[in-house]
DNA sequence: TTAATCATGTAACACGTTACATGATTGC
DNA sequence: GCAATCATGTAACGTGTTACATGATTAA
């Protein structure tokens, strides 16, 4: 259950409408996980049952009314256990899903020029992910005025440090595999 | 859709009972798509509708009756279309989903060392996984015996490649993220 | 005038997990 | 005697995706 713990997190730093929610979540979370807005309407509804969330209508002239969601003390609570108890098992820290590598495994069914093509497009997306982090540090700066607690920002960084290391290592092996291809060849 | 193909490319390779199947499926492909035996079975009911597959039932006298699946040629047409045809996007490819980088990046909530035990924790499964692929090779070596085509174990180590670089940069990552973490302190 | 942004949702479906049920054989 | 392996599933629930609906404002 982590949608639901993500948006408590995100909530923590301040009340926000389903939309803003939306929209941090897949900007700053996004990396390893991510909602749909139909889905995070329906958590928001969800969690607010469970008295995690309380939420308020705020009644606008110009823009759509929105509905404003606030954190409760029993969403704190629930955060926090959350943080700290560590039912985290491999599959929560380590399981990548990927039907690209499922692909791969079974591409001696395909011709291996199809299959050097699938890997080139791997290698691709690796690359342009991987220039994405050029504006991440500045883009967490600005974040962290925001929230004004260096504590917090310095976790932002280390998690983008994982997604800088993912991807590094995912073109290393995608140019790596070209390679073996290509000399069996 | 990956489950199914995933059952569809072990078909490929030979008939098989969905308590093999499950087994295999987890054993060889485990490290990028997982599934229970209850989905498993459910998905071959499905997709024996579809036609990709038929069913036989063999009976056993020492062991409980079995159920045989066999591929048929509608579900290689689905496998080589679905190996083939690249609707694989970024997320398909590069997506991770981790909770446990969720609780890190809402480590600022918590103490520096709960923050750090967790990120401890994280690098003793690192280390654990990694140990695994020392007998990789040869597990690969003993299935590549049985289907006995190179062309295929060639793309299992492939990926199995991926596996070794994706453990050994999230343990770098955990080794630095904790020097960075003590150093503040 | 067309797309983007703001703003909230419902309905149906697809996929994944948990718990439960059954029952024989084999090795420690 | 107990756990593991063989073998197949159902039921209920939880989570994620797709498609659809509405409707105002603003910038290119």
């Amino acid at each position: 259950m982590s949608l639901k713990h993500g948006l408590l997190g995100l909530l923590n730093y301040g009340s926000m409408t389903g939309y803003e929610l939306s929209k941090t979540f897949n900007d700053s979370l996004g990396f390893f996980w991510q909602g749909k807005t139909s889905q995070i309407y329906r958590e928001l509804t969800d969690m607010e049952k469970l008295g995690w969330l309380k939420s308020e209508r705020v009644v606008q002239h110009d823009k759509p009314n929105k509905k404003l969601y606030t954190i409760t003390e029993d969403g704190r609570n629930e955060l926090s256990n959350w943080l700290i108890d560590g039912n985290s098992s491999i599959n929560d820290a380590l399981y990548v899903r990927s039907s690209f590598l499922m692909r791969v495994f079974f591409a001696g069914e395909v011709s291996s020029s199809q299959a050097t093509s699938l890997i080139r497009e791997f290698q691709k997306q690796c690359k342009l992910a991987l220039s994405a982090f050029d504006t991440t540090s500045s883009i967490i700066d600005e974040y962290s005025k925001i929230v004004a607690d260096k504590n917090k920002s310095k976790y932002w960084r280390i998690v983008a440090m994982f997604g800088e290391a993912y991807y590094k290592a995912s073109l290393d092996w995608a140019d790596k595999s070209l390679l073996l291809l290509e000399d069996e060849e």
